[in-house]
DNA sequence: TTAAGTGTAATAAACACAATTACAGTTTTG
DNA sequence: CAAAACTGTAATTGTGTTTATTACACTTAA
């Protein structure tokens, strides 16, 4: 299994969608099936990236800070997803090898491009669609 | 650090392409700065796809199949990356949620999406001209 | 026949991610 | 104002994935 916050932060997400009001850790958190505390900080994430407004205390809990047709899947990655795409290359390069030394460079250009493709592809997806796609079953 | 698989594979690759001839997997090693075994099995998933052909004892090593012109990043990508670009979720689903238990199969549409988003960038990108950009420094 | 390789299994080490526990701080409500 | 019900956050542990390493049987050129 490897790494599932964007998937937890869009089901956070979707299911204040949904339920239009606010909503506490632990029943996010039944419903992705997993810790509160895994949901509340991933909901900081989402609060620092504007997406939503929680409230600390009895009744608290998190809502949308806007309405879904203004949120993108992509605003909802750059909140959480602490990975690129294609893994860049860290190791250090052998001196006397010419590849070696400027593969990474290339390679940095490559994950560029496949990252620009993937943000444009979830840039086009709001919110309000995906609502709508899980009302139609 | 993440899955560095691709990266690996992608400067094994470029360094037969440079070499243009059969180099031996100590040698490839320290060009990637791993371990020979390593490189073996990646060279084993690079032979599998029809892009390296690789020769046993001794002044054996691995030679490129194929012209670099007709070797695509995503050949390369198809050969040795075992993971998807966006993870898919795994876990069950909470059966009173509404959210919970259509989430998976919306979420599955996206990361499919993506995924046709950078196969689509890796495709444009050859074995030759890779080599051509690292020359230029 | 020997030296220098590959192929491959088995295991260990390193790392990333998720889960859990614990508790201080906040806010509502009676 | 006190209690209940939350969030915020640190610290630790558990789990799975990836990479590194060791070991050795098998192959091939010279």
């Amino acid at each position: 299994m490897v790494n599932q916050q964007f998937n937890f932060a869009v089901h956070i997400l979707t299911v204040l969608a949904v339920t239009r009001g606010v909503v506490d850790s632990q029943t996010l958190a039944r419903s992705v099936n997993t810790n509160p505390v895994v949901v509340r900080r991933l909901l900081l994430a989402l609060r620092a990236a504007g997406l939503i407004e929680t409230q600390a205390g009895k009744n608290g809990g998190a809502k949308l800070a806007r309405d879904p047709r203004r949120i993108t899947l992509l605003q909802i990655y750059d909140a959480v997803e602490p990975r690129p795409v294609l893994a860049l290359n860290e190791r250090k390069a052998a001196r006397h090898c010419f590849v070696s030394c400027n593969i990474k460079t290339v390679m940095a250009t490559v994950a560029e491009g496949a990252e620009t493709a993937v943000r444009k592809h979830l840039r086009g997806i709001t919110l309000h669609r995906l609502q709508q796609k899980i009302r139609r079953g």
